[in-house]
DNA sequence: CGGACAAGCTGA
DNA sequence: CAGCTTGTCCGG
């Protein structure tokens, strides 16, 4: 390539692979390889093997001839070990350490390729794209950073295709199945592209990159397009520390390179609509996209059973194809009553609630403290059922239907699908399932009881998956049930015409209300080296220190750079720290 | 991270 | 005070 006055690397800084150095060091390149020519490959982010404390381990190169401090030996590179992140990606990895106070190396790892790669691979032709048709799809790629809102129903493929139409793109999708669905589309068009990070090098050449939120990072030569689809979906953040968000990072890096940034989803977050520009699909189609979704009161029809099962419910099960019955309890029975005298099953020990694990034995949720089946006040050996577990749905619906029903859970190995055509279970089974023509949330409260801040994200998230799920196969679309004992709630309004913007914007100033992300910055900080940090952390400015709960503080500032200046003035304490920045939950 | 070395604890 | 555990430091 550019072969005029390159710099003949002599010495090299270089990043050990180890999480607990975060100290950088030099190192000489050998004569032989500034003879050979293998020193040219020698670039910021570059793999290569040191000896360090008498152990071989991976680094990365930080800086090529650095000025080395007088007086130290240093000691030669062992091997050139594989092409690394570009200097871009080296420097956006070095932004996401310090942002999420996390060490370099662990962003480094996923920025590189996890088989070595020894030299950079030809370029391979890509055949041109067209740029859709669609106006209104063509116009989100401008740029400045743009969030589309788009029908739970619609179809991503014309926001691929005009990513992939303005040339090497990055494409970031939340679940492997669906980045192995669109590499297989595109790669049929004709397109060179590569799946983030089995394919690594497809971007070091010049491709378009596929991938989760590990692709943030990824390499891609001549990068024109950063396309994020369903913005709103928790796994683009990482649940254990450090715990960065792909969305952040991507916009980042757009605004780094000013390349067009485009998010899709039906729900964008308060922390995406704050950062970029909002623009949204013609409002029909939009509710058309809510509209499969029914949501009906099972106390309306209280036939029998513990109300779980109304009769439209049955009725709909009965006629379905293929139904998808979700509900989010476990075991047998989570809380039981009398029946003679409605007395709530308690333990007499601890006072929590007990549920029937076995068929004649009562257990406490808390201890595990256990007494046979008897209430304790007026000693009747009958319980009924205030909230069954999946195993006794199961039960029950095969009673209702007379036909058998399959359960899923998290632990299910495989599905037979020639079986049954009823699939119950908790939430995995909404994963587990391609299709279906029906989905019940046979108890919906239990998702707007949650006071999780994100409860409500969370739930809608659950409803996407579903009209999605039934909206697969068939021509005409299947239906969603919620049952609800609130049907009147606010939440629900979401169903209905503008009820989505509505919603949004709610949850918007409820997070400036309480200066959640992205209206302020949190940390949560726990482990036992936390109360001797925190105690530093007090003294910094424009900081709320507030806790210990449960052994964690909660860290909150309005602005980030002063949440991570201070926390990385503080010195570590030797003991163990976790410190989670914006995390997910907590 | 993991080896080196120092400071702290125990036991007769 | 040897012999061992536990803690702190530091690497090119």
């Amino acid at each position: 390539m550019d072969d005029e006055k390159r710099i003949i690397p002599e010495t090299v800084r270089v990043i050990p692979d180890l999480p607990a150095v975060s100290k950088e060091f030099d190192y000489t390149v050998p004569v032989n390889w500034i003879e050979s020519g293998l020193a040219s490959q020698l670039t910021v982010g570059s793999l290569v093997r040191i000896k360090f404390r008498n152990r071989s381990i991976g680094a990365w190169v930080s800086q090529i001839n650095p000025r080395t401090e007088a007086g130290i030996q240093l000691q030669p590179l062992k091997k050139f070990s594989s092409q690394g992140p570009s200097e871009e990606v080296f420097s956006l990895s070095l932004w996401a350490a310090d942002r999420w106070q996390g060490p370099t190396s662990r962003f480094l790892k996923t920025a590189s390729p996890q088989r070595m790669v020894k030299s950079i691979p030809p370029s391979r032709p890509s055949r041109k794209v067209e740029m859709p048709s669609s106006e209104f799809v063509a116009s989100a790629f401008g740029v400045v950073p743009t969030v589309v809102r788009i029908s739970p129903k619609a179809d991503r493929w014309p926001y691929i295709q005009a990513a992939v139409s303005l040339g090497n793109a990055l494409i970031l999708l939340p679940s492997a199945s669906e980045v192995r669905i669109v590499v297989n589309r595109l790669r049929r068009m004709g397109v060179h592209v590569g799946e983030y990070s089995k394919d690594w090098a497809v971007g070091l050449s010049g491709g378009t990159i596929v991938g989760n939120r590990s692709a943030a990072f990824a390499t891609v030569e001549n990068l024109s397009a950063i396309l994020m689809i369903d913005e709103h979906d928790e796994s683009f953040q990482e649940e254990s520390s450090p715990t960065w968000h792909c969305r952040e990072v991507v916009l980042e890096r757009a605004r780094r390179q000013g390349l067009p940034c485009v998010f899709t989803s039906p729900i964008p977050t308060p922390e995406v609509r704050h950062h970029s520009r909002l623009i949204s699909e013609e409002n029909i189609e939009e509710v058309q996209g809510w509209s499969s979704i029914k949501v009906i009161d099972p106390r309306e029809d209280d036939s029998a059973m513990g109300g779980l099962w109304p009769r439209s419910t049955v009725e709909a099960l009965k006629f379905a194809e293929r139904s998808i019955v979700v509900l989010n309890r476990t075991g047998r029975a989570r809380l039981l009553a009398c029946r003679q005298c409605g007395e709530l099953v308690i333990c007499t020990d601890c006072g929590s609630a007990m549920q029937q694990l076995e068929d004649d034995l009562l257990e406490c949720t808390r201890f595990g403290h256990s007494r046979p089946v008897l209430c304790s006040s007026c000693l009747s050996t009958s319980m009924k059922n205030l909230r069954i577990g999946v195993t006794r749905a199961g039960e029950e619906l095969e009673a209702l239907l007379n036909e058998p029903v399959t359960q899923v859970t998290k632990e299910t190995s495989s599905i037979d699908f020639q079986r049954s055509k009823i699939y119950l279970g908790t939430e995995a089974v909404l994963h587990r399932v391609d299709w279906a023509d029906l989905v019940v949330f046979a108890d919906f409260d239990q998702e707007l009881l949650a006071k999780r801040y994100r409860s409500e994200e969370q739930a809608l998230s659950k409803l996407i998956r579903a009209i999605r799920l039934v909206n697969r196969k068939s021509v005409e679309s299947g239906n969603v049930v919620v049952q609800s004992q609130q049907p009147n709630h606010p939440f629900f309004d979401v169903l209905f015409k503008g009820g989505v913007e509505t919603w949004c914007l709610k949850e918007s100033s409820r997070r400036a209300i309480i200066q959640y992300p992205p209206f302020g910055h949190l940390a949560v900080i726990s482990g036992p080296g936390s109360e001797e940090y925190i105690a530093e952390v007090v003294t910094q400015g424009n900081l709320e220190v507030l806790g210990p709960n449960d052994g964690a503080w909660l860290v909150k500032s309005p602005r980030l750079e002063d949440l991570s200046g201070s926390l990385s003035r503080v010195p570590r304490p030797k003991k163990r720290l976790r410190l989670a920045i914006d995390p997910l939950r907590f």
